[in-house]
DNA sequence: CTGTTAGCGCGTTCAC
DNA sequence: GTGAACGCGCTAACAG
């Protein structure tokens, strides 16, 4: 591989001294309009593409965001990051994505080696409430916007759905419906969203009478495979659930996989309801019922409002935080109870 | 937020110089005890974290790779990115992810960013086969490997399927099972890959004498909503095609969605085989028949060739170029033409 | 308008 | 074993 040209390669091509070189690059005003020819006459010649990682380490900037989310695989994160992808690249920013499968150990490790990569700031994307390294960021003042998530506490900046009344709305969709006996597919409530869900299921539930039964309920990882099999064994069971209010999309899918191996029809044996929206339940072919998450609006209003953090520093008044309103969207997955 | 930390500081308060700090970081042998203790003393006590930008240009090395996809919200892309961003974590290299939405101009400002980012290599998923700028790079030996996709003339490193034989034994399936009215839901052939599979279904069809007939093939730009409008109009015609061959999950989803809009049964009316496998596909609900990529071997393989360019620098035979056997998965979708 | 100079925070000789 | 000094390629004053 043929050895870079550097800015200073140009200035000597174009006889004229490296800062100018910069200036060009950086678009200054009043350069004279022959040496700037010559500059880009040079630049273009050479092949020259100056080099960011010497740029920011000059500027201390890198233009570039961390994002950070629970899981690639899942359509909402997937989605959710193709915005703020999208929207960063217009605006010069770069991305760079991290995974950490739901783990705690690797949400640590994914911050620590964005803050060594320098990067602007920061989208999370699922974190444990109780995470002190979230607080830390937060009271540093390094910008860091939590996306559809929180910590105890309100410590952060953060573009949330209503969670409770998503969870609240989906429920007395199913109630309405007739179901009283309804599944509730969560995960682990150390995530503050989940938690707030659980209470919006339990208050649907109060408000019509309905006894909550620990037995419905699924609050363990997030795995495919153990929510089929919760899913597929309470089929089996005798009093079975006429209905499964499900925290993603994702995890409605493998109910409605659990239902389809059980040779059940949906809506007409078992309900499902999901959370978040994500592409594939507008599929007709699908018609996955389900609570809005407003992907768009919030990725878009994180990477915004991150911006504004990066950009405005000091400036802007602390927290940021933004509650949405959950939407219910009805297709074909949910129907009476028989 | 508080300025950084740097090793200047640590090596201050240890009571060493900076170069001492550097060789703990780097963990060289021949350190005093003592000294080496002061040091990581000083690096807890003041929470230093290495800046990597600055070790980047002076190692001219970023220990960070290109991710250039189509499109993230596409569950094959982003089931392969994150294969990929898994098996790069272990090996402690970061990922900069980059979305073309299949657009030729987005795909060289990426790579131009990502060659102004420094990063050590690129996997390039979905190029145009007359992509210059791709065989520039292979020529300056920049490690390049495309990803199931590859360029006229294979001037490169890449990793694909084989792709012609996929399709072919997609459309034999389809034809054993009766069909003659066989539509082909494809993309530009400016991607080598679908130019591939247009070769393979041709043949496939030539081998049992049934016409091709461009009424039933689709070859335009990859969008959900023209191609949903594409099969919903031609399943209104008269002498409608009793299945399609698709070429990718994500877009025969889209058939199953215009199917459904017109009340027609899988696979009872309609046969539908999709290429990718992913993995909602082998959901039960959904049930998709298609051709596997085998995605997990497909991504492990180019990071891992990728890393062998990238670390064993010249005394790689180039090009390096992989060809995996396409897998026929049966599920619901297909069935026999009545 | 443009050149000179001094960092940015590390890794890396080369002495001692 | 360890420190001083230089360089990676660029931006940012400061002169002129």
């Amino acid at each position: 591989m043929k050895s870079r040209v550097s800015a200073y390669d140009v200035a000597r091509k174009a006889g004229v001294s490296q800062s100018t070189v910069s200036r060009v690059l950086n678009n200054f005003p009043h350069i004279k309009e022959g040496t700037k020819k010559k500059v880009l006459a040079a630049i273009e010649e050479l092949g020259f593409t100056r080099d960011e990682i010497a740029r920011s380490l000059a500027e201390k900037k890198t233009r570039t965001i961390g994002l950070i989310i629970g899981d690639i695989t899942n359509p909402f994160f997937a989605e959710s990051a193709g915005v703020i992808m999208g929207k960063a690249a217009e605006l010069e920013y770069d991305v760079i994505i991290c995974n950490t499968n739901h783990q705690d150990d690797n949400l640590e490790k994914s911050i620590k080696m964005l803050i060594g990569k320098r990067v602007d700031g920061i989208i999370i994307a699922a974190v444990n409430r109780y995470s002190k390294k979230i607080k830390e960021l937060y009271e540093a003042q390094f910008p860091v916007v939590l996306y559809n998530s929180s910590i105890e506490g309100n410590h952060a900046n953060f573009i949330v759905l209503d969670n409770e009344k998503g969870a609240y709305i989906a429920v007395k969709h199913l109630v309405e419906l007739g179901h009283r006996n309804i599944a509730y597919i969560s995960g682990p409530s150390k995530f503050l969203t989940l938690h707030q869900r659980d209470i919006g299921y339990k208050k649907a539930l109060g408000e019509y009478g309905i006894p909550y039964n620990q037995r419905l309920i699924y609050d363990r990882e997030f795995s495919y495979r153990e929510i089929y099999q919760f899913a597929y064994k309470l089929l089996c069971s005798k009093d079975k659930p006429t209905s499964f209010f499900v925290t993603s999309d994702q995890m409605a899918l493998a109910i409605l996989d659990a239902a389809a191996n059980h040779n059940l029809e949906v809506p007409k044996d078992v309900s499902v309801i999901g959370f978040d929206d994500i592409n594939i339940s507008s599929n007709q072919y699908i018609g996955l019922t389900t609570i809005s998450q407003k992907k768009e609006t919030m990725a878009s209003l994180a990477l915004e409002k991150l911006l504004l953090l990066i950009e405005g520093k000091g400036s802007i008044s602390m927290p940021i935080q933004v509650v949405l309103e959950p939407k219910l969207i009805i297709r074909k997955t949910t129907g009476r109870a028989n």
